[in-house]
Parts: structure tokens; C-alpha cells; sequence
DNA sequence: ATTACATATTGACAAACGCCAATATATATT
DNA sequence: AATATATATTGGCGTTTGTCAATATGTAAT
């Protein structure tokens, strides 16, 4: 499948898209993050799993808790093009910033 | 429904992602369209008018045809993102064809 | 070892989706 | 008016998708 394709069929659904979203301000874990999306552990946990397989977010784990970021930062540049915030890695985006 | 996922949404699906792009090279009708997406008549005009339906596209009618054209220039910047060349309407984006 | 906590996986189900063939509508031509 | 061309709409069908509850796995603490 088409690479472009594949970047926004991973984000062409709420739950993930708020997943990505919620990312945008850094770092989170997975309890963090399932009541902030409003959707059940599992249903979460298979949304991040997708995410994470697509290469859209990685996962880091810390004694019982695990931490998903992202890692491709091309979806921050997106969310730019479509008018949000990139939010704290603002900075890391393409354009560094510079653009509205 | 978020602006942002009714966007991305519209360009979740292979037919339609590559009637965007093809019309980043600028207006088509219908009959250079279809063929070119591989895709039947009925299906392609149903994807088409998804797309207009959520103001990505918009259409003008020229006798027998109808020529479609890309109206949010929004998607344009998401190609960008992405990695993809935007084509003849380049100059449209927002930086001004500046960023990579 | 047992218990508690955090996350992942499985199975079931309904809803949404994309596709095609066939039909309908609209415009132009004769 | 009849025919031809271009596009839109409808109906049916199989596939994919998102969700949840229940269960499994893994880690830390007692």
C-alpha cells in the first residue's frame, strides 16, 4: 500500500486521531491516555498497538507502565496543514516552527 | 464531527486519495478521472462526490462534462506533509511553494 | 508464592464501507 | 422527437472496522 495512504488511513478514525492528538503534548502512558480518548483499556490498547505498527508511535516501558510517543513527525506536520497546534514539538516539525 | 477527521476521513480511502492527487496536477472531468483511478464509472462518481460533499472538491459543469478541481487547498499541504510533489498548484499553498 | 496493577489479546457482533451492474437523469445532436 | 454521450443514483453483496467484555500476559510488591 501506498505509504501516503497508509499515514492517513492510521489517523482516519476518532479514537486514534484523539490518541495522536493527546501525543502531540508529549509523552503519555497508556491509563493516561484511555480515559482522556474515553474508550475502554482494550479498545485503546488496540488503537496504540495499530498506531505503533503503522510506525506512527513508539512505546517505551517503565515498571508496570508503558509510554507511547511519537515517532513519526510527519503526522505533526499534517496536523499543521489542517490548522492545529503541533503542541510541545512544535519544534521538531519540518519548517521548525516557522510556519502558521 | 472534528474538521480535522472529516478531512482525513475523505482522504482515507486508496480510489479517492488518488483522485485528489491526480487533481493536484489541476481540473479534470469525470471521463479523464475514472479510467485513470482504475475504478468504474458509478464508483468513481460516488468517491468524487463524497469528496465534494465534504467541500474537498468542487465541480463545474462544461456542456456534457463535468470537470472536477481541488477546493480546499488544505489537502494540498497535507500531500506535502507526506512527501508527495503538489503539482501545478503548488503556488497555492500556504508557504507559497518555500517549504520542502 | 501470592496478590495487585498495567497492558495486551481474543471472540463476538453490529455498523460502515467500497465495489459493481443496472438504471435514471441531464445535456447535446440529428 | 429520437438518439447518443456524460454523469449520478440505486440495490445488493462481501469485507473491513471499531467496540466491548472477558481473559491472558507481564511486572512489581508483600
Amino acid at each position: 500500500m501506498d505509504e501516503t495512504l497508509k499515514i492517513i488511513k492510521a489517523l482516519s478514525d476518532g479514537t486514534r486521531l484523539k490518541i495522536v492528538e493527546f501525543l502531540l503534548d508529549g509523552e503519555k502512558c497508556v491509563c493516561e491516555i484511555f480515559p482522556h480518548v474515553k474508550r475502554t483499556q482494550s479498545t485503546t490498547s488496540i488503537q496504540l498497538g495499530k498506531l505503533e505498527k503503522e510506525g506512527i508511535l513508539k512505546s517505551r516501558r517503565e515498571g508496570k507502565k508503558i509510554f507511547y510517543s511519537i515517532k513519526d513527525l510527519r503526522v505533526c506536520d499534517v496536523f499543521k496543514s489542517l490548522g492545529k497546534k503541533p503542541g510541545k514539538i512544535l519544534k521538531k516539525c519540518c519548517c521548525g516552527g516557522a510556519c502558521k
